[in-house]
DNA sequence: TTTTAAAACTGATAAAAGTCATTTACAAAA
DNA sequence: TTTTGTAAATGACTTTTATCAGTTTTAAAA
């Protein structure tokens, strides 16, 4: 049941490609796999975190929530990335939610296990800098691109990393079910306003919906429509 | 001329303060001390990194330019801090600007004797990793309160984030001399929108302003303005 | 198939913030 | 001190986006 990390299918790309067959074989015996639900919560705001989650497959919003109850998406992460290093590292409680946006599987190593792999495996601590460092670059593209483009650009972009981060290839256009509710907390605006300009791309033959299934036709001009500040 | 890393008045708060003797004073020998004019840019997006700079003296904005001209202040640095490890750690060019704010001065110790003193001593690169975790959760906050929060909650954060890196506690309130413009990128607004809510923030007894000073009267109700939806 | 609940969609209106034009205040140079 | 350029401040107006109220569609349960 439980995958095993040394025939992983991320072995090679996830934070632990450069960790020892040895060191792979111990987080496979000491590793606790988890199920979640679509719309199931894998950490909350406010917990102390326990350890560091691996998606094995699936598909998770990392977000925040006002007092006002509204949501903003922080980050998408997919199958291959780990999840909750960030609050491990600095040592405090979880300061937004993991929320399953599709059925989810996760591998769980603990603190300790984590710790002592980062303090044994230069190579392990180093790749982990990186991510970081890429995530933090990430997290300030977010912040500008908000500040200064308008929601049709933001709405644009929003489809683009869907894309990016979960197109699998298996079809010839790349489609998701994902809510109006959701997309609009990733681009940090009003659900009626993102399907607004959801309408205006299927007038344009961008994009053509489904109920909830987006599929992205034109790409081409999804990257034309959100660089137009660049 | 070029302080000394071991008599430095942070070298027991800095990324160097798990340093030894002797690798604070090979940083030292090693190190090209640098002085910069208010409005001087420091290092420009788009450049390779050659190196760190930790700030001696002054105050430093980390900014991005919008094609159309708008600018988005994503961090504002300090005497104390370091400047330039993003980049440094992914390899990569500069993806932001730094500018001087007021007269600044900086040590700049090359990428070689950076990565050096990362591979050899675990401390420095641990706490290095911490600092990476700390900006990435600012950041994040930054992004959230920009996507949720209105224009005058987020100048009452920016007036408080403005105290609360630069206050050096010699008078009895704090002052800052900022133009409007600097003060709306980091806010994420325009000029004239700032300019109004300052002057409600005045009539209000919160705030005094002498051309472009601004003096913190009443930080309390700067909290409670900025913390309506926490 | 009918029923029903939830989510997508649409329209009208309000609120927030941006833009442009102009005046006023400040600070540096003559 | 006067001049002058720059930045702050204010006002009028526009644009963008949010909010609210409603209708239609979708998909799942009875």
């Amino acid at each position: 049941m439980n995958p095993n990390c040394n025939t992983c299918e991320f072995r090679h790309s996830s934070l632990f490609k450069n960790c020892t067959h040895d060191e792979l074989s111990q987080l496979s015996e000491n590793k606790c796999f988890n199920v979640y639900k679509k719309g199931q919560v894998i950490f909350h705001e406010g917990n102390r975190p326990l350890g560091l989650f691996c998606i094995f497959d699936g598909k998770v919003k990392v977000s925040r929530l006002g007092s006002d109850g509204k949501e903003q998406v922080i980050r998408l992460v997919k199958k291959g990335d780990t999840l909750g290093y960030r609050s491990l590292i600095e040592n405090t409680k979880y300061s937004a939610s993991a929320i399953a946006l599709d059925d989810t599987q996760a591998c769980f190593i603990t603190i300790s296990e984590f710790n002592h792999l980062i303090d044994t495996n230069v190579k392990v601590a180093s790749d982990l800098m990186k991510m970081l460092a890429k995530v933090l670059g990430d997290t300030q593209d977010k912040l500008v691109h908000l500040a200064m483009k308008p929601v049709r650009e933001r709405l644009a972009e929003a489809l683009l990393l869907l894309k990016n981060t979960y197109d699998d290839k298996k079809a010839e256009h790349f489609s998701i079910s994902i809510s109006r509710e959701d997309l609009s907390s990733i681009v940090g605006t009003a659900k009626e306003t993102v399907i607004r300009f959801l309408s205006e791309f299927k007038e344009e033959g961008i994009i053509s919906t489904k109920g909830s299934e987006i599929t992205i036709l034109r790409s081409d001009k999804l990257l034309k429509i959100s660089s137009l500040y660049d």
